[in-house]
DNA sequence: GCCAACGTTGGC
DNA sequence: GCCAACGTTGGC
């Protein structure tokens, strides 16, 4: 399947995944039932990552990547001294759970505004109204697409 | 900084 | 189970 994954350039860029060792990172921190059971039940190793910057000031897809663990509990959910600590979450019953994701290249930004003018992208989860979803799905359709329009650039 | 949209919480 | 209040996301 096909991904994408929001980050803040801020926290972890793409540029940063690509400096850490294996290039990857575990994608820790996030709270949402939807996007947590994205990574718990569906995400496979080799799955394809659109590595989305957000919070920035030109939101878009930024680099390639790929899953390269299946989801584990979030070790900050544990640690009271995280921004994402969780005290409801146990040891023996974890509540978030993350994937691992290796960064394969950066690209040149495709900017979320030149996505909205795409006629293939408009059913995009990304774009519906209203999505604040950090991790969606991504068809195989627009996935293409995508990878085309980052050759292009 | 604003604010629309959405998710979560908690009283009832 | 409802729903008002509140907090968060994230583009602009």
């Amino acid at each position: 399947m096909y991904w994408l994954m929001k980050s803040e350039p801020d926290e972890v860029s793409i540029d940063d995944v690509l400096t850490m060792p294996d290039r990857s990172v575990e994608w820790f921190g996030v709270r949402n039932y939807q996007a947590r059971n994205f990574m718990r039940d569906q995400m496979q190793v080799g799955d394809g990552v659109l590595f989305y910057h957000s919070g920035c000031a030109e939101p878009g897809v930024a680099g390639l990547a790929e899953v390269s663990r299946t989801a584990l509990p979030d070790e900050t959910q544990f640690d009271a001294a995280s921004p994402y600590h969780d005290p409801k979450a146990t040891r023996d019953n974890p509540r978030w759970f993350c994937v691992r994701v290796r960064a394969l290249q950066k690209t040149p930004l495709l900017p979320l505004s030149i996505m909205r003018k795409v006629p293939l992208l408009q059913e995009m989860r990304l774009l519906a109204r209203g999505n604040r979803l950090s991790i969606t799905p991504v068809t195989v359709d627009e996935w293409s697409c995508i990878k085309t329009l980052l050759q292009a650039s």
